[in-house]
DNA sequence: CATGAATGAGTGTTCATTCAT
DNA sequence: AATGAATGAACACTCATTCAT
């Protein structure tokens, strides 16, 4: 049934998101999904295997979403830069355990999810350059040549960065009304 | 004895540092240090209070070196601007412990460090501002009047968000060569 | 159908041979023999069930062979009884589930391959008696009147002895090149 | 305290005799000789260094008393080979855990306690050269020359094979009476 | 000051077995 | 005849913390 395992996945994913990888035991999603731990281990070879299709699930859903912004035809190179940008940073706030796959990072705890954060860091640089290059073909943006592809990474640093500063750090509240200003203050920065 | 409390404060800091929070135990920072276990806790109460002056240290550092930047005499408004920011991030490279402070985890269960970090972030605006009001009365910046708050304030934001990419991403020998550029475009973005 | 059972019967044999009771577990064997776990339940009521047919499977052939030199017509007593000897060995070397069934932990907690082993005592002693009665009458051995019973016991101890240091503690090829000598030796003892 | 550490293994020892290294949990060690879990691991790493160590007393015990006998003045080398042989066996009676060593499992699984077995094979074999050197030279013993060491392990083999024949199997009390008689064989199968 | 023995709650994982279909 | 989803008891091991000395 897929029911079981859609069930210990949801549960999991909101246990996770309160409390994190390592607050969170086994024990504890199956008490609160009302499943057998064995049955855990039925679907999931893993606590990590289990964490890492909780991490696939929102990057899904941040995948679909934003894909529905690139392609979309009412929308010009400049509203479409903005937008992605602001729905990403929405539906971000709202994958807490993507995020906090970005930091542990550095000790190597959750090396396991690295193919997922790798795959996503591709995906979107080719959403950006997909952007980029209805911009240019519109006249809106100049063609950078050579130096498109360092200052697209660039960008992308900045934005990785902002993650933090805006989730991990709960400054959401706190600077969301200077959102604009800052996708302003990017775009000026990044204009040449 | 001033000497046991530091010689564990030292070995903590390095096997923080090299094992993270989570993998380094009480057990293992006795062992490295030749110190009874229990005579940690009678230094610190907790493993919390160890590491939280672990990380008071690093940050004493980091302070003294970027104040030695901002008050030095031979440099004008720009170029401790600049300075600043470079050495910032070569500091930090070196304060491991404080970077392990930025983890969702730390954030969820250890708030204790939050102290730390706002005592740093205040400190830091600080800095910042008289830095840029030197500029201002040299003739180098231009008075933002009332934005300049809300403009400093996002621009500790960008600068906080660049320390994942750099750090805990691993990405600080892939960008390095390109962080002048990155200077150039967050001074270009926030100069008007 | 037979062909189920004998497929978890083959692969089962294989698995325990290869990893132990212990360290094979039923999903192994369900996944080796491509079949599901309740289907195994089906055919054997426990996973004793299953290991103590795959036992009595190997002494059935352990017997098979060897009957063929007891009542070899073109031997006599005593070539039957050292190619007895030999082919023992050479077949129990490749009898593995059988061997692991000396241990303690069998003896312990496994009493259900009792049964086996003793039929096969029994059985042995017969075998032997019958080799023995035709050396007598073939004027090769001397009738040992009252003594047979006890002597023949205790060569069958020695016998089985042997298995351990062959098979289990590994030291079959060590000790194979003198194996003659061994029941010349063992012949020596026994023949007054 | 050494009467912690003693504690626990002596309770461990009588329960790994009564049930086997699997079939004992280190909970169930940790209830009967009412210590915490935990303190059973402030003094043995693992699950089998206790083993280990409970198995390394028993041979301590094994060798001690056996010494007696091969540097006793006032026996010959004859009637040491007799009385080694059967306090041996006695002893071994008493050493149950060391006697599970003898398991494949152990050979398969748990090569840790090799080093014991094959010091003791050493130690063994040093007290037989000495009483069969004695023997020789009081002129009882016939010197074997090249021969000798072969014989030394040949012996060893199947003394060793006796083991799993009297105690495993638990055939003690059944062919105790016989001792006598098959210590007698294997003089004799070796005296030439 | 300093020790180190002792604790016990907590964790991830395994696996033989059952049963509705 | 055959399946495979679901179970739950069991287990080895970790570790921050306490406390008598």
């Amino acid at each position: 049934m897929k029911g079981t395992k859609n069930k210990i996945l949801t549960i999991a994913s909101e246990l996770f998101a309160k409390h994190g990888f390592h607050k969170t035991s086994m024990e504890d999603i199956a008490r609160a999904s009302q499943k057998a731990k064995g049955s855990i281990y039925y679907y999931f070879k893993d606590k990590e295997a289990l964490f890492y299709e909780v991490v696939d699930k929102e990057l899904l859903h941040l995948r679909r979403e934003l894909a529905l912004v690139v392609t979309d035809p009412n929308k010009n190179a400049a509203e479409k830069f903005k937008s992605y940008l602001m729905l990403r940073m929405e539906i971000l706030k709202e994958s807490p355990n993507y995020r906090e796959t970005l930091n542990a990072d550095f000790h190597d705890h959750f090396g396991f999810v690295d193919t997922l954060r790798h795959a996503l860091d591709r995906w979107e640089k080719e959403q950006f350059k997909r952007i980029i290059n209805q911009g240019v073909s519109d006249g809106l943006f100049i063609d950078q040549g050579d130096k498109a592809d360092v200052l697209l990474d660039v960008f992308l640093m900045i934005l990785k960065g902002l993650e933090v500063s805006y989730f991990i750090q709960n400054k959401y509240n706190q600077w969301h009304p200077y959102f604009d200003d800052l996708i302003d203050i990017l775009e000026k920065g990044l204009s040449i």
